[in-house]
Order: C-alpha cells, then structure tokens, then sequence
DNA sequence: GTGTTTGCAAAGTGTTTGCAATTTA
DNA sequence: TAAATTGCAAACACTTTGCAAACAC
C-alpha cells in the first residue's frame, strides 16, 4: 500500500515542532523517503538541489542540526574532516568504508558488548559507538 | 630506575626512520616520557612553546602525521572538530568526555566484543573502535 | 655538498554566523 | 503583522601546502 509522503513528511516536521517550510519539506523527503541514509551537508545540497529545490548551504546545515536536536537524525563521528548525519535513530552501529567514506548500519542486536567499564565519577554514558573501519581487500 | 630519555627519544626516531632533529626529539619527549597520552596538534604546539621550544604548527602537524605513519601513534576519531593523537597504538578503545574534551583509554582486553559481523565482500577489517561518550551526570 | 626538514605565509576545507529579505501562521 | 526561517557573504577553526632558508648526515 502506498504511503503519503507528503502529508508523512509535513507531520514528522510538526511533530518535531519545526515549521514545514519549502526547504526543509523537501530535505525530509530526501532524507526519510528512501530507507536508512547517511549524509553529509554537501551531499544532500548537492542532492535538493539535483531535485529542483532552490536551497542554501546555511539551510542544509541549519536543518539538519534542528533535525538532529528533534531527534529526527543523529550524527555518526567517523571522519575528522565531515559530519555524517544518520536517519536511522536507533540502537545500532557502523561499517565505515575508510577508501570511500561509505557508511553502512550494523542492526544494534547484532552485537555484543560485554564488559564495558562504569562510567568515572560524575559522568554518565551518553552512548556507545562501535566502529567497524574497513580497507579494499588486498589484491 | 632511570631510563636515559634522551637516547630513548633518539633511538624511538631512529627505529622509526625518522632523522632527529630538535623539534622532532622534542616532540618524542613531550610525547612518551609521561605515559600514555591523548593530544591534539594545538595542545602539543602549546606545550612545546611552554617547554621552551621553537616550533612551528605546521611542523607539528607534519611531525603528528609521520609518526603515525611510522606506527609511533595513532589517530583516534572522536570529534569532527579536532583530530586526537594517542601515544598508545596497542589495541584498546576509549571514554570520551563530550564537555571537556578529554579522552580516557580502555583497555583492549576489557571489552568483548562478540558478534561482529564478516567485513562484506572487497573489504577487510582494518579496525574496530569503541567509543564511549561520556556527559556529566545530571544534579 | 646533498637531500631532508623546517617555518612562514598563503591557500584550502568544511562549518558557523550576522543580518536583511522573505516566508509562515 | 509578528515571529520564524532563509540565503548570502563574511568569518571561522583547523589543517594542508609551496617554497626558500636551515639543518642533518
């Protein structure tokens, strides 16, 4: 059966408290209309504008900060040198492919960690990432 | 008993085929005559200006990247913002405190991991990197 | 002496910000 | 129309690079 997309996007944006603007309409459909996604500012400018959306640069990153504070995104820290934005939002880890800087989800049940130290006096676990980092194959 | 660091330095540049001119032999020294430490190209600039020794940041940059080419350090990607150091290249993983900054290492035998899934085909496991991200507790 | 290393200053990259114009409600 | 949002251009933080002078061997 096929979904709303538009009307699924315009409430993910209110539910968010985010006022479904042009922009920002057009931004979560790219994002959430196609499965589990990780980009980076640049891609997905490159992206809207690809798919006819007159947007700034400034907007993507303001966008997707105010996506992730909502909850709607997280970020993803692998590279020193991109933030990758992650629509998936739960429990889960990551393949980084070092060559190409391609990301691929690892399902959170699929490991395990066993043995992870307390947090220091004070201070609380945020979250836990595990990073799987790959290279090409050897000939 | 006392370790000769000067000659430690020397030889830890020599093995690692590096020629050891002041800079480099004072990096080497701020960086392993104090244990296992976790630093950034600024920090070290900082701390080799306070220690009396004249050295550009570029110099520093291009020091942090040879060593860890040579094997002497490795990076640890923690933070889009900044690019850390450790002076501990031994498998282990690391507490990361999201206010301050500061990074803490694990030892690599005290976190399991099980489960980890096959590098997908064309690929190999460079690493795995578990990082815990760490907020001060709430009140 | 020859090749390596350094350091400056300039350039580069990705991200953030100030503010006037535009848009939403 | 009041408040939020956008987009430009400038500013920013950090890192890298080109090249002449200094240094190691």
């Amino acid at each position: 059966m096929a979904t709303r997309p538009y009307t699924h996007s315009l409430e993910r944006l209110r539910m968010a408290g985010l006022r479904p603007t042009r922009q920002r309409l057009a931004l979560v459909r790219l994002l959430f209309e196609r499965g589990d996604r990780h980009v980076t500012a640049e891609q997905l400018h490159a992206e809207a504008l690809a798919n006819g959306t007159r947007i700034s640069l400034a907007t993507i990153y303001n966008s997707l900060h105010q996506f992730t504070s909502a909850g709607l995104l997280r970020e993803v820290v692998v590279d020193p040198a991109r933030r990758y934005f992650d629509t998936n939002v739960s429990v889960h880890h990551h393949f980084f492919h070092e060559d190409d800087g391609v990301l691929h989800d690892i399902p959170g049940d699929r490991i395990t960690l066993a043995g992870l130290p307390d947090a220091p006096g004070g201070t609380e676990i945020d979250r836990v990432d595990v990073v799987v980092r790959l290279r090409s194959a050897r000939g």
